[in-house]
Formats: structure tokens, C-alpha cells, sequence
DNA sequence: CCTGTTACTACATTTTATGTAGCGATTCAT
DNA sequence: ATGAATCGCTACATAAAATGTAGTAACAGG
């Protein structure tokens, strides 16, 4: 079992190495997106808003490397079995979100 | 009903407005540290591993404006109960992460 | 061969974060 | 009243990360 270091995270315990992962620009836009289907590179960087490739390849490589997000030539990026998992327990943020406005 | 435009969101959909401020360096960071007791500004920066000041008092000045966080000068930087209830959503991640590491 | 699509890379410019020092206010002991 | 300690926070030069634009290589169909 081999423990990979993450950014900032010195202490190895997975939910630093999670917390790390997932606070990297576009991260959590790009799980978000591919919440349904899955979608192409392009398409995907014009559905989070235009970000550069350069950093969109970037951060596919480290979701995949994570084993959040796949890439299936034939359909496109998509989440891994994990991914939905993790996309699960995020889809709660949705409805709150919507409080969370009111009251700002 | 004011609508505050939020970096890397053209929608006004508070979900997106929200994947943006937590996809912020830091900010999942200091929303998990302060999930116990209130901290004090150095503390908390030690705490998330030593970021620049700058950048601390940067974050904890949006987690301020979204209302999440507020600071008591008696007892530190704390969550609010909006704060709280963000914090609570993000609770399974750290059971999950246990098994996401397994997983790598 | 030409055209279009795919994922992705190169690289100069711009933006963001770091690291270090220090400020102004407050509290407390001498 | 003076000096030390702590508080949140700022200034600013350096370093790292993201952007924007162009372009590459591989493959498919006409």
C-alpha cells in the first residue's frame, strides 16, 4: 500500500489529501459537470466557464490519477465508480446552496 | 434581494457561486479547522500549514462575506450556524475519504 | 489529399500565493 | 509609565500557478 503526498498535505491522512484535491481550481466545477454524462475535453472546458486547457488537462490528470474521473475514447471524461460516490455525498450542497443565497 | 457576482460564475446559480468559493486555496481547509472550536488568526494559519498571512486574512475575509465565518474577538475565528450547517454536509467526506485511500 | 474532430502541448503574459518583516492596538506585569 | 507579549492584519519583493492563443499529432470520412 503505497501513500502518495499531496499538495499540502504533510500529514498523509486521506481527508487532507481529499480536502487538498478537491480545493484545486476547477476541481470541484469539473466533478460537478460531469454529474450526468459524459462529456468531451472541449466541452468540458466550456461548460466550467472557459478555463485554459492547459490547466483543464491538468487537473483531468489528477482526478484520474485519484481514479475520480475516466476517460473512455469512445463517450468522453466521466466519473469512476468512486466518483459517483464522492458526487453523492456532494449533491446535498445543491439544495443548500439555494438557502445559503437567501440568506446572503 | 442583491445578487453578488462571484468569481468564475456568469449564472447566478448559487451552486456554482458555491463551488467557486470552496474551490478556493485554502478555503476547505479552514472551514474543516474551524470545525471544533473557535481559533485565533496565527493558529488557524499554523493550523492549515502555514500559509502566507496575506492570503489567510484574504480567505477568512470571503468566508466573512458569504457569511460562513465570523470572527469574536474574545474567542477567535468560529463558524456561524450557516458555517455550521456547510460543515455538517461535509462531514461524510472524511469517512469516505478513509475508504477513497484504500482505494488508490 | 483535404477537412474536421479528437485530446493535448508550448509558451509568453497575467494573476495569485509565498515569505518575511513589521504596524497599530490592546493587555498585563514591573 | 514603560516594556513585553499577543492580537489581527498589511507591505512588498519573489516565486508559483493560471490564462490566452496558437499549434501539434492522431484518427475518420469524403
Amino acid at each position: 500500500m503505497v501513500k502518495k503526498k499531496v499538495r499540502g498535505s504533510t500529514s498523509g491522512r486521506p481527508i487532507m489529501a481529499l480536502l487538498d484535491l478537491l480545493g484545486r481550481r476547477w476541481v470541484l466545477r469539473l466533478v460537478w459537470e460531469l454529474r450526468e454524462e459524459p462529456r468531451r475535453f472541449r466541452e468540458l472546458q466550456a461548460l466550467i466557464g472557459g478555463a485554459s486547457p492547459t490547466i483543464v488537462n491538468a487537473r483531468l490528470r489528477e482526478l484520474r490519477a485519484a481514479k475520480l474521473v475516466e476517460l473512455d475514447p469512445e463517450a468522453g471524461y466521466r466519473l469512476t465508480a468512486l466518483g459517483q460516490e464522492l458526487l453523492k455525498l456532494f449533491l446535498p450542497l445543491h439544495l443548500w446552496s439555494e438557502k445559503w443565497a437567501k440568506a446572503l
